[in-house]
DNA sequence: AGCAGGTGTGACAACGTTGTCAACCCTCAG
DNA sequence: CTGAGGGTTGACAACGTTGTCACACCTGCT
């Protein structure tokens, strides 16, 4: 800049106040000023800027992983409202970890961004107490902080959304249905399994946990716990899964227990009465490369498959049918859910409009609103579309 | 800072100094420092920091729209790749606006962020030529700019994996290749054309315009392409698709148009022996919310069915029976490719090595390396799955 | 002529850091 | 006792902006 107004023969403040489109400047040393610029390929230093105005335009958003389709729309919906108020947005994954969690939105904090949206991965954020009280604003979405720190929130209604769910499948027939949840210390998964009980608890029928299963959505994990329950004496007619990673853990797992020794007739497992040839697809390649840094699909195939097969093969029930009839409500929507078949019945959030609400709650805010601490619930959404219709299996 | 140095009784310096672990303080001061710091829940202000020493680590990165598992997938990469370098990053999706994405590059630019990422949406890159001048590093991911700009840039193999893809139809028996591509202004999508017609080329098979189609990957334009085609007096007997979501729209047109007048034994459209019902599934629910401000809902139904059933409904092939046996190929990988029936073949990109690689380049780049421009291309990878071998069919 | 009020311009400090350099205190060898 | 040298500390300028204030000039009025 200094440059720009030595071209141009002027005070630093005369290209200061071109540059910003301020009043009061004769037009011919515009142009003069302008010219300069031009001719120095000239561009303000936003870092400067901010120093001297204090505010960054610019906010935080850390999420826990950008590659979950869950978590990327979230991300477009927070990424259009900034740029609609004139913000950029740092973005990080902090993949479930609270650690990394805390380093990313401390080192957001420490470059100044004006608010933040975050997706905790933790319960304790009391790291960012010093932050709030220093004028950065917050907002959680997704899942709630501790009762220690007064913020504001947008959430899903998850045990609402689990309880419709659920309530959906009793009302088809099943009495044994069976969970599959995410990891039990993730906020959502505990909220959507209360959900699950909710929904027992109204139809008068019993929680068994040997039909609960929480843990990570990994496949291997999945197709255990799946082949384990399908093993027992009294097996599920029906699924409910805790969220989209672990729905589509779930239909490779029945995948996988129905191939073992396919029906002819069944639906699933591509034993259909078409001409196509099951694809000499190696396992490898089974499906498109997850999110993380690998690990899980080396473990589909060998993990359970070899230490468990006896147990579930040897059931009394033959196992196959029963993957192969078993009712499914999944929550969260995901996209070919309409493609499968039997299509997928789902219990829908809104991860747009979920990201669209925290960053619009977060700019007003920014804007200056100052009222009371909020706390959004968002609706979910029933999407039937076939597999949460199935009748509970007879044998 | 000032007030932590007064508080601690120092100079601001030594604040400065403990507060970067410089060495040369004396543990007793630096003691003193940090509890000063504690009390006043003092935090660096990088942005200073930035404005003092010249980099700010932080990149950019301008892709097409996060909510693309191609593109979150790249996101991803790159942001594990920048947490790695001490760097964070900037995210926008230009939404495939040349416009917007010069005003994201440009923003990022006055934030002098070290380096940028862009996977551009226009071809003309002169607005950046000032910026690199200045220093500012950059790499193109999945698409080139325009030869005048000469920069670093990490593209796909899409030439190479089209001709791979229809080639394996061509191997299978296929003589009749449909395409189907995104807008041809897109360079992927002319490159994998290229492609087709390099394997046509090959296997000495006329090039056929009327089985070539080129837009938007809009279920209403995909739908109406496909029913035309399959309406020619020749109609093809296999498809390739360019790219993942077109991929996903000609599934979904291929189960439009087979469920018109479903046949008893089709693996397409839910006609299974098996006992499911078709759920009472609402069409405005068939997919999960569509990334972009929505618009292609609306149209699946009406837009195409209305106005172009006679003309395919009159077909001499009977369209149903042609659809459901049409052998599909798809450019890029998706999830739950390998749980449909039959699977999708696919031509695999990887986009997570290509962000991988991208960033690594910028900053090795920004590390000092001062090679000549690379231009680095990642192969493909056709995966079988089943859709891709069925044969031929013949009526 | 003198003065109010407006327009255009510039000098200067400040934002919160860090790099440079100098100063201080101590210890130890000459 | 003197001086060299290391350890510790601080004063100051600079990074590139913008807000504040003041100045110079012009116009039109009394």
């Amino acid at each position: 800049m200094n440059d720009v107004a030595a071209t141009a023969g002027v005070a630093l403040k005369t290209v200061s106040r071109v540059v910003n489109d301020e009043p009061g400047v004769n037009a011919a040393t515009a142009e003069r000023v302008r010219q300069a610029i031009e001719l120095l390929g000239y561009r303000r230093n936003d870092g400067a800027r901010v120093l001297r105005r204090g505010r960054t335009a610019s906010i935080g958003l850390v999420i826990e992983d950008v590659a979950d389709p869950f978590y990327s729309g979230l991300s477009r919906a927070v990424e259009d409202v900034a740029l609609r108020n004139g913000s950029l947005v740092f973005t990080g994954s902090s993949g479930e970890d609270p650690q990394r969690e805390r380093e990313l939105v401390l080192a957001f904090c420490a470059r100044r961004v004006d608010g933040l949206v975050i997706v905790p991965a933790g319960y304790d954020h009391g790291y960012l107490a010093p932050e709030l009280h220093a004028g950065i604003r917050a907002v959680f979405a997704d899942r709630p902080t501790g009762p220690a720190l007064d913020v504001d929130t947008v959430l899903c209604d998850n045990a609402g959304g689990a309880r419709t769910g659920v309530a959906h499948l009793i009302a088809h027939g099943h009495r044994r249905i069976a969970f599959l949840g995410d990891n039990a210390v993730i906020f959502t998964a505990k909220e959507r399994l209360s959900g699950y009980r909710e929904a027992l608890d109204a139809a008068g029928l019993p929680y068994d946990p040997s039909l609960v299963s929480m843990g990570p959505p990994e496949q291997a994990r999945v197709t255990a716990a799946m082949a384990g329950m399908l093993a027992l004496d009294h097996p599920p007619t029906a699924l409910f899964t805790g969220n989209g990673q672990t729905t589509v853990a779930a239909l490779r797992a029945l995948e996988i227990l129905s191939a073992r020794d396919p029906e002819p007739n069944s639906s699933r497992g591509g034993g259909s009465a078409s001409a196509s040839p099951r694809g000499p697809a190696s396992p490898r390649h089974s499906g498109p490369a997850s999110s993380g840094p690998g690990g899980q699909e080396s473990s589909r195939e060998g993990g359970w498959a070899s230490s468990r097969e006896g147990g579930w093969a040897s059931s009394r029930h033959g196992g196959q049918r029963l993957a192969a009839s078993l009712a499914i409500v999944g929550f969260d929507d995901f996209q070919l859910a309409d493609l499968l078949s039997p299509s997928i019945t789902v219990v829908a959030q809104d991860p747009i409009r979920l990201g669209r609400t925290a960053a619009e709650l977060l700019f007003r805010r920014l804007a200056g609103e100052n009222g009371p601490v909020e706390r959004i619930q968002l609706p979910t959404h029933l999407i039937p579309r076939g597999s949460g219709e199935l009748p509970p299996a007879t044998f």
